[in-house]
DNA sequence: ACTTTATAATCAAGATACTTTATTTTAAAG
DNA sequence: CTTTAAAATAAAGTATCTTGATTATAAAGT
């Protein structure tokens, strides 16, 4: 659409930082919490959805169940997560964050959830939707590219 | 800037999807080529910067210099990997990504690099500089937080 | 309806990976 | 030029993960 290749590459430079600094960012936390690296991806992960299932974790962590099941339960023991039936699956469980971990996790990632907010402001409507449009394409490729990578 | 709350809101999900997915990803590729959870974070490091020190793969796997360690002496058994000395500084090694790690992944991350590039190409020049102005500006926020949680 | 196959979660035993502490080497600071 | 700090490694002990079996329920096939 135009022939400006450092801007192009500039875009992939700077998804790439972003995602070196979420990792970077979620090890922080997880020192702070006191969490190993699984446990730090669990929890970002109900962080993000409040609820999900151990088979979700488990894909999510790329974890085997087995070890999905004994990670949950340290972070239950520890009080961060509860489990509860899944009212359309028997036999399934439903997992959800407990207050406990939101309460002292939320002292660490308010700062930068106000600094997105106003990262956000600065920018028009037009501006906005090529952002969002642009993520959901970048999201839409990586989902794509999975699926292929798990069939092969 | 402006009054509509759901286009922020649509690019903080977008960019939360983002995320998520780039995680999925990775894991995909990781079982693909029997690495753990850590082997895989820290050869997508490698992927995205060719050359780094153990300090620096510590940091961003989040282990101990003696679990890195013994993770780089796997990744070298593999042939993934190669440690060579550090030209600047005598106690330190630098560790390189080798030719039979390129090849193996190569196949496996040319389909979204190429979709990636796709959809770049799609943006005019205006466009491409307020996505990467934006990308730019959330990866500070999140360096700066990482910093404040460090210190804390 | 009911038998078979598949999915979800868990458990226990064994294998693997990680943390901690100490050690060596070299750099930086006093 | 001595002291303190940083980088990487090694070994022992601990924690976590994988595998394979088990239970319960759901979905598919006959």
């Amino acid at each position: 659409m135009n022939g400006n290749e450092d801007l192009k590459f500039n875009v992939l430079m700077a998804a790439r930082d972003n995602g070196i600094s979420s990792v970077l960012f979620r090890n922080a936390m997880g020192k702070k919490l006191g969490l190993n690296l699984t446990e730090s991806v669990c929890l970002t992960l109900l962080g993000i959805k409040s609820v999900s299932t151990p088979t979700e974790i488990a894909q999510y962590t790329g974890l085997t169940s087995g070890s999905t099941t004994t990670m949950l339960d340290r972070l239950e023991k520890k009080n961060f997560i509860r489990r509860k039936a899944n009212p359309n699956d028997r036999r399934g469980v439903l997992v959800e964050i407990n207050e406990e971990y939101s309460k002292i996790a939320f002292p660490l990632v308010a700062g930068v959830q106000k600094a997105h907010k106003e990262l956000i402001d600065k920018y028009s409507d037009t501006e906005l939707k090529v952002i969002a449009d642009f993520l959901v394409g970048f999201t839409k490729n990586m989902v794509e590219e999975t699926k292929k990578i798990d069939s092969k």
